[in-house]
DNA sequence: CTTGAAGTAGACAAGTCGGTCTATTTTTAA
DNA sequence: TTAAAAATAGACCGACTTGTCTACTTCAAG
């Protein structure tokens, strides 16, 4: 699989689950099982480790998130689908997506909050690709453009609150209170 | 003011700009301009004073919402202004809340991911008080329980969603636009 | 078979971590 | 005024931090 992925894919996974701060690169580089220096010869520093892992996990969600979307017919059901897909995930139904820690972007922000530094761009980057999908399939069920950005920002508010609201409080039903309400916010009823 | 007291002030504020993992017990000692014996007087780890510093904010928060929402007429009016509360937040109007920075509890319970924590339980019971003021006020506009824990949810997943999106990926409209949102949830339009 | 790249273990550096301890000074109250 | 309480500076502890360096091994391609 190659040093490389298998140390991306570690620290994602500590990252991921105690916070980026709270783990050492002698921590990734035991459960990797990967010596010191090979991590220095691909990355430059920890920083960029980093990097690598919030560029995977942008990856791997968003590939996840777009597949379930576009395996339902077009427009309402797929939007609805959005909802069922990161139920799924608070309810650790995801292998691909580890056990629900809430999301990780919104985490490593709340950790690198200057919005100039290169992971906080990366995560917001992510934010956007997903609205961006989200738009998309808004568009099949809107009659202007204005109309679908605003419903895509609709969703995208449920959908952030909901994933906040599983893990801040644990609410395992959140994304299907929040589908509730999204629910009727898409025509035709 | 007490010593107590200027550490609470200190770790807080460098807990929400930066961190909690980020931030190291010395730099808060030297910020605070108090002495370490001082600190382990009055706490006996750092984690008990992490637990202090979320208290407090839950306070300093808790008190400003509800103060902002009760100077508006019972009802519709107190819960728009809700999100024009926040909105003010994002943009900095709020010297009691300091520069914003995203929802500390939100950020906390990213580092702090075990539901057991005492830390992140406290985080819960945050979102739990805040939750309950927004039903209070729901209820004023609702003809039944139901219906008013409905509306009180579909708020606090915009409001969640909106605090992310303006940090996450800086949008300091996202308040209004939850807020444009809920208003066509709540009756009479 | 050889050569060079890539990986290994582990010592090492310079600094920080949370936390303890001592010895001294300041503050508070009787 | 005096005695107790609280705060001070700063040394110290062992563990850990990111990152560098050396010396040795594994492995693949020509």
């Amino acid at each position: 699989m190659g040093r490389r992925q298998d140390l991306v894919d570690t620290a994602l996974r500590l990252f991921y689950e105690h916070g980026i701060h709270a783990i050492g690169i002698n921590q990734v580089l035991q459960e990797a099982g990967v010596a010191k220096q090979t991590l220095y010869n691909h990355f430059e520093s920890k920083d960029s480790l980093v990097e690598a892992a919030v560029e995977h996990r942008d990856n791997l969600f968003f590939d996840w998130l777009e597949t379930r979307m576009n395996s339902r017919p077009a427009g309402r059901e797929a939007l609805m689908e959005m909802f069922d897909a990161v139920h799924d995930w608070f309810n650790n139904r995801v292998p691909t997506l580890h056990r629900f820690y809430g999301c990780f972007f919104i985490n490593t922000c709340g950790e690198y909050s200057d919005p100039e530094h290169p992971v906080h761009k990366r995560c917001a980057a992510h934010k956007a690709r997903v609205f961006e999908l989200l738009k998309v399939h808004a568009r099949d069920v809107c009659s202007s453009e204005t109309e679908a950005e605003e419903l895509a920002n609709a969703l995208f508010l449920l959908k952030e609150g909901a994933i906040v609201k599983a893990h801040v409080e644990g609410d395992l039903d959140a994304a299907l209170k929040a589908k509730a309400i999204a629910s009727r916010m898409i025509s035709p009823h």
